[in-house]
DNA sequence: ATATTTGCTTGCAATTTGCAAGTGCAAACA
DNA sequence: TGTTTGCACTTGCAAATTGCAAGCAAATAT
């Protein structure tokens, strides 16, 4: 990912300039399934991503202060991965994505199901998962 | 872009597979704030896409049912590129990746001022935006 | 008839991706 | 007290994708 240059004043531009990629949402919906996540945590998820690119992706969303490495308490070794205030903000992001997606292609019935409670009260609900989030 | 394996069945990597780089929604954002474009229009983007990537992309979007080609009224040689009713429903995605880049980063004043109708009725924005969109 | 515009395609170098294997270090084990 | 194991990366390299410049063919303008 490229950091130094935006290409131009656009949000999307710039929004895509961070995250425009075929991984780091991916990263990012790890991190808003589980809250924190370990290196070897994002190398189980069904999309097999190569440690490689998920070490370079890490760096650069750490970079733009999307995510944060923290100490894991059991062991120096092992480190926890969580969102950013920046990042947890994305929530709104992503359920419009899953939502969209939703409308054209056959969804898990967890997604299914929060998209349910979401659309009951779509302020409300938002407000509880950023909340969530930023607790831990 | 691999328009034959989803990588998983979870939403935000169906999506990524259809519009996941950097050019793709840029596409997206060209249409909803033209609904309709010829070729040369998007080469015009403050980004400056390639041409190859370009035609790649647009075949692309197309075999996604994104966007579809029309017929020119003025000529046969020009085309028009416009969003099919899968691509206008994206409109809530494209406002909710903007209202994220405002809170981190300077947008055009332009952006801000639709942000803020947008933030006063959310819902009736949606629709109207939407309503517009299909209209041509 | 000739020139120009439009919507691409082609060629090629540079960058990025994806896969496999390797490395370094803490912690567990023997 | 070695030795092994597991975790978090790094490295090497082939393959794919990107980005730039140039080319091209059909339609329109002159």
């Amino acid at each position: 990912m490229n950091k130094n240059q935006k290409r131009s004043d656009c949000p999307i531009s710039s929004s895509l300039d961070i995250w425009g990629d075929k991984w780091s949402l991916l990263i990012v919906r790890d991190l808003m399934d589980s809250r924190q996540c370990t290196y070897g945590d994002f190398l189980k998820s069904p999309e097999k991503i190569a440690t490689n690119i998920l070490a370079s992706r890490l760096q650069s969303l750490e970079e733009f202060e999307i995510i944060e490495k923290t100490e894991h308490p059991d062991s120096k070794r092992k480190m926890f991965y969580k969102l950013t205030p920046k990042g947890v903000n994305m929530v709104p992001i992503m359920i419009e994505i899953t939502a969209w997606a939703d409308k054209y292609s056959t969804i898990p019935k967890e997604r299914k199901a929060m998209l349910k409670e979401y659309k009951k009260d779509k302020e409300g609900f938002i407000k509880t998962a950023i909340k969530e989030l930023k607790k831990v």
